[in-house]
Parts: structure tokens; C-alpha cells; sequence
RNA sequence: GCCGAGGUAGCUCAGUGGUAGAGCGCGGCCCUGAAAAGGCCGGCGUGGGGGGUCCGAUUCCCUCCCUCGGCA
């Protein structure tokens, strides 16, 4: 007789600029993995320097997934990201390794570990529908009958987060049932698989001065000329968010100096890695780890 | 040295005889098909130091210190 013993999936996360990249490297090869992306932004193709997407030397070093593969002008969501890991974690076990996933996206970390609704309750004509009418009426109350179809939903949702409104709405219209009945369905890699999850940390000082300075070399790498070739397609609704786009079309566009557009990204990188911390201090599963302590783990 | 203006939150500054606000910054939180997105919440303060008037001073008076302009 046998006993079941569950196959182990290891997660790195943290806030941007800690340091993920090289100490997944190093790990990845003490423990015989292979690396998948956990972030939203780094999936897409020719925002290398934007994303500071893992420099070739390490690349080189161990397989990395999930990086670099989509057109920036695709919409891509965690929906079909759950899906490529989900894929991946097997071609990689295939090879009797470990999936290390590496990253800073806390949705599609929780999506992966708990899993997504199974209904996808997806319209686009429905949702612009919707967000029309959002401009229309207001916000509040479009939550207002929200409140009607699904009041558990409606209590989750704040009257001003028009996006989440429109989408439990979408998700009924389309369905049938309300989202707060849909998402208490949901099996993650948690339930199946041995998880250990990792967030490096460190004094906010100390991540804020090596956001900034990376910025700053972002720019050296030549950030602009990278942007500039980006904005020449239409980028989709996803890739078009992130950080340093919206900043530097402003400055193409004459609105701002090229000081003032480095600042501001410098503190909406900051604000988003605050953000980023949020998320990863909810989640009892994270082992937390001196980013300086790198030396012995795993 | 004299004259004038001013010293209030991390910064720029309002305001009031009943122990203080605003913007920015900063911090906390939420998150299930856009998530580097989107949304919510919080004042974080020895009111330059000391003295006086007053029931009560950040506000009025005196004095000292500091900053900024002008005159020497």
C-alpha cells in the first residue's frame, strides 16, 4: 500500500524591485526547478526594461515560463493565465522538477493557490453596456441595483468601485446566478498540491530607495525609446497600465518634463508596491523572509 | 544695527480667545475574467523658546531665538 504523497509547488512572491529575480535563480537550481512568471505585466513582449523583466544571464540559467510570450496589444487576464500555469505546472513535474513560481501579482498568486470561479460569465458587449451606463447614472447606483440581485455581492462591493459593480452585474446577466453564489466555488493548487509560499521583505525605506534607483537605471537602460516604440500599437487594456506608459505619454505628448515623468513613477511604483505588501500580508500561508538573509532556504 | 514680513503636520500654507485644519506627502485596508488596474479609510502636531493677561492662548501683550526681504 502507498500513501499519496502530495507533489510540492513553491512560491516566491514579493513587492517590486526586492529582488525575486536572482534569488529564484538561485533557488530554482539548489532545488532543481523551473521558473513561472507570477506577473501580470512581465507575460507581455518588448516591455523588458518597463517591467525590469530578469536580466538574460539569469534567464539563461534555468527555464524560465510565462515571460515575454504575449503581444502587448492582447488582452490577457488571469483567467487565461490560470490556464497556461495550470499547464505548464504539468510539463514541468513531466520532467520530475519543481515549479517555482516568481512574482509580484497577488491576484493571479490567489487565483493559482485557491482558484477561480468556474462559470467565466464573460460579455464584452454586456460590460461596455454597463461602464456606459456607469457614466450615465453614477456608480452608486448601478450598486443600488446590485443590492437587488445579489445584496452579498453588494456589501462586498463599495458604491464607487464601478469596475467590480459592472462586473457582478455582467456576471448575473450572463449566467444567471449572482457572483457571490459562483465564487464560493473554487479549487486552487493549494487543495491538491504541497504549497509553500515566500515573500521576501524589507524595511519600506530601504525597498522605496532601491524602487527609486531603479527607475533611474530603467531610464540609463533607455525606458523612453522602449515606451516610445510600445505607444506606436494600440496596447491592450492590460498592457497599456503599466507603470511608466501613462507617464511617459504625458511627456511625449508636451504635458510634462522628462524629471517630472521619473518622479512620478518612482511614487506610483512605491504606491504599488505598498499596495503589493497589502496583499501578501493577508495571506497566512506566506513565510516571510529577510531579503538580506538570501544565503540558505529551501 | 534699523525697518518690514514671517516662524502651525514630512513639505507648501489656511484659520480661530475655548488645546487646530487643507493640498501634496506618508501610512493602513479591500480585491475572483483589466490587477503594475480599480476602490476605501486614516491627521500622522510639544502651533520656534520663555514669561505675562485671561476661567481658558496656537490666537492678545512682552522678551529671546531663527528665517526672508529692504535700509545701512
Amino acid at each position: 500500500m502507498s500513501i499519496a504523497v502530495k507533489k510540492k509547488i513553491i512560491f516566491l512572491v514579493g513587492p517590486t524591485a526586492a529582488g525575486k529575480s536572482e534569488i529564484a535563480v538561485r533557488l530554482a537550481r539548489k532545488i532543481n526547478a523551473e521558473i513561472i512568471s507570477c506577473d501580470s505585466m512581465q507575460i507581455y513582449k518588448g516591455m523588458d526594461i518597463l517591467t525590469a523583466k530578469p536580466a538574460l544571464a539569469l534567464l539563461r540559467k534555468i527555464p524560465h515560463h510565462l515571460i515575454g510570450m504575449i503581444d502587448p496589444s492582447k488582452e490577457y487576464n488571469v483567467s487565461r493565465y490560470r490556464r497556461d500555469a495550470l499547464r505548464i505546472i504539468k510539463e514541468i513535474f513531466k520532467k520530475n522538477k519543481t515549479p517555482l513560481f516568481v512574482g509580484g501579482t497577488g491576484l493571479y498568486m490567489s487565483i493559482l493557490l485557491d482558484g477561480i470561479f468556474k462559470a467565466k460569465g464573460e460579455s464584452k458587449k454586456i460590460r461596455k453596456q454597463l461602464f456606459e451606463e456607469a457614466k450615465r447614472i453614477t456608480s452608486p447606483e448601478l450598486h443600488d441595483r446590485l443590492k437587488k440581485i445579489d445584496p452579498q455581492a453588494a456589501e462586498k462591493i463599495h458604491p464607487n468601485d464601478t469596475r467590480r459593480i459592472v462586473r457582478a452585474l455582467e456576471v448575473f446577466l450572463v449566467t444567471g446566478k449572482p457572483i457571490s453564489v459562483l465564487q464560493k466555488e473554487r479549487i486552487g493548487l493549494a487543495d491538491e498540491y504541497d504549497v509553500e509560499v515566500y515573500c521576501l521583505s524589507m524595511p519600506l525605506d530601504k525597498l522605496y530607495e532601491k524602487i527609486n534607483k531603479r527607475v533611474d537605471k530603467m531610464f540609463k537602460l533607455g525606458l523612453v525609446n522602449e515606451v516610445k516604440k510600445l505607444l506606436k500599437k494600440k496596447l491592450s487594456k492590460t498592457a497599456q497600465f503599466a507603470i511608466g506608459i501613462r507617464e511617459l505619454k504625458g511627456y511625449f505628448d508636451g504635458d510634462c518634463s522628462l524629471e517630472q515623468v521619473k518622479e512620478m513613477i518612482k511614487y506610483n511604483s512605491r504606491q504599488y508596491a505598498r499596495r503589493q505588501l497589502t496583499w501578501f500580508r493577508k495571506d497566512k500561508r506566506i513565510k516571510w523572509v529577510e531579503a538580506d538573509a538570501i544565503t540558505q532556504k529551501g
